[in-house]
DNA sequence: ATAGAGTCTGTAAGCGCTTACATTTGTAGC
DNA sequence: GCTACAAATGTAAGCGCTTACAGACTCTAT
């Protein structure tokens, strides 16, 4: 059986109070006596028990951390600034890969709030849905502890919302193609999350304002299969015998961006002269493409610095902005004129 | 604040323990009383507390998850698998990206022992080194729970060992280039790690199995950063400039083979003809890149199985092989003859 | 010497659950 | 209706920790 803080205090000559202060680094214990405690501590690698530490603390120090899919390049990312910024700040991270469906991202959820975590961090604008009676799951939670939203906005109290503008982002990216003479720019993109709808919407803006004809086809492949940029490519390869022309595409991802390059390649056309491709995260797939990928920049890392900062704050019982809202940034390659 | 089980036994008009009972599938309680408690659960919605939990039970059902990096292509898809298959089975995963550094695993570990997880999933080859005292915290941390290991190994009690075997992927690898009749061929690896050695010399034994002389530099680069792939391209050519003639090249990693693809086309090399080039982790870069790339498969996915299966098994007291080896196997795409 | 104010340490009451054991209730056989 | 036994439920003692409160000690100012 493991040690207990009986067995340190009795070891050390004090009471176990004493041996709690000491471990909770407490200023009223005389340094000699902490000194000696430790050193008991030392000798016995002994380690407290968390289950009941929690219990006492009603705090363990860990947050819950939702993504759809920790394997997705963005999400990853998004992950692993997430985890770095709250160790660095004393927090755990209990990680759920809940997949996109409701039902199984509720049971996550409840399984972990018994956790008794101090929070929960939705990872993903695929948390937040279209369909308001589909976001109770996220009001029902925020009734226990704060919840943080990356990269989705959704307004209600106690949820806090770090995203990028992805609606002037890809409004931007739009319009840079058709002040470079392009008027034919297809949107391609594989979500209808809430950061998705946004983009769309950039998209559309952005084409109407110059007056042209939008055409932006849903691409429905969610799941990891290796041969997903295959697919990808020949969706595009579909729109195109169908006699729909367009020489430029602008994506929603990188990914879907790397199946246009796959797609031009195919057929012979130079890009950018033929086909010109705009992606969205600015991944590393932007540089493993060939020619590399002009991509959308939505401040990963500043966004997950803010929302661990703001939810340190939100803990300790500060007020806090319920939204903070980054800009994304163009990142020119050689897929654009 | 939250509801806890007196509230649902004073709701339901029983005592805690039936409660508890009901909350523990015990059978020793009647069907109309069950029902009752149920009722008023769900009516309340109701999650027992599992800190408090914990201290009866003696489990948590977490085990702690290390990796370097969560956000590596490679390592993102293992702690995918492994937490989906982890949560499928009751558990769940408190995720930790250690870095590097042997220090900082060594904290990470003893805090993430204090949470009394039931095992610990080293993720990735980094955690065994070659250094034997470099792996004592491995010896410690499996006194206290199972360990496993993804992709090493490491003998020592309690250690439990999935891999698959890497030295002979290599040498295979390396052997289907020279029977094309390449006989140059270049070694790119970044990494000192148990699987890297025994690629390293899996590679080696290759050449001289042929007579042929070996080149294997070793290129330093861990950090994420975006410019990774033309930092590999520049150290390739480097060496190309240095005088040194190849024909194919073998990587321990596909981003390491996109940097040699990337540097074939900047120098007008023709794929395969004039450069063969094989990737290792079979991700998806190898259908991100022109022409796709040629890898070889570790089979991630049945090594996460496996390995999960084992601490289940060991988790239940059973008695298991301490390692458990996967073969891979080379698939075939584009950048070899 | 002694009250008063610190400073340090110990005592004991929880925290919310599990579970051995005690008690009550139900059932069958007479 | 009673006994004997099984089934169902309740009581209470932990699990290992935190922390309010109380108590003991030290030091200063009188």
């Amino acid at each position: 059986m493991a040690l207990t803080i009986y067995d340190i205090s009795k070891k050390a000559g004090v009471s176990i109070a004493t041996v709690s202060r000491v471990l909770n680094g407490s200023d009223s214990v005389k340094a000699s006596t902490r000194e000696k405690v430790l050193s008991v501590i030392e000798k016995y690698d002994y380690t407290p028990n968390a289950y009941a530490r929690g219990m006492g603390l009603h705090s363990l120090r860990t947050v819950g951390l939702l993504c759809a899919d920790s394997s997705d390049l963005y999400l990853a990312k998004a992950v692993y600034y997430l985890e770095q910024e709250l160790h660095a700040n004393g927090y755990e991270s209990l990680l759920c890969c809940t997949g996109y469906e409701l039902e199984d991202r509720q049971s996550y959820i409840k399984l972990i709030l018994s956790k008794k975590v101090d929070s929960l961090i939705l990872v993903g604008s695929h948390y937040v849905s279209n369909v308001e009676k589909e976001n109770n799951y996220i009001r029902d939670a925020a009734k226990q502890v704060p919840v943080m939203l990356l990269n989705a906005s959704y307004n209600c109290p106690n949820v806090y919302c770090t995203l990028c503008n992805d609606y002037a982002s890809t409004f931007e990216a739009t319009s840079s193609l058709i002040r470079a003479g392009i008027d034919d720019i297809l949107y391609l993109y594989d979500s209808n999350s809430y950061s998705g709808t946004k983009k769309l919407s950039g998209y559309k803006a952005a084409m109407k304002s110059y007056k042209l004809a939008a055409y932006a086809p849903y691409v429905n492949f969610y799941d990891g299969r290796t041969d997903q940029i295959e697919s990808i490519t020949n969706f595009i390869q579909e729109i195109a015998d169908r006699g729909i022309t367009f020489h430029g595409v602008v994506a929603s991802d990188d990914q879907l961006a790397v199946g246009a390059i796959k797609y031009a390649q195919k057929n012979g056309l130079r890009i950018p002269e033929d086909l010109s491709i705009i992606g969205y995260n600015n991944s590393m797939l932007t540089a493993c493409c060939q020619p590399e990928l002009t991509s959308v920049d939505n401040r990963l890392e500043a966004l997950t610095h803010q929302l661990v900062q703001t939810l340190l704050r939100v803990l300790s019982g500060e007020e806090m902005p319920a939204e903070s809202v980054f800009s994304g940034k163009l990142i020119k390659r050689s897929t654009t004129p």
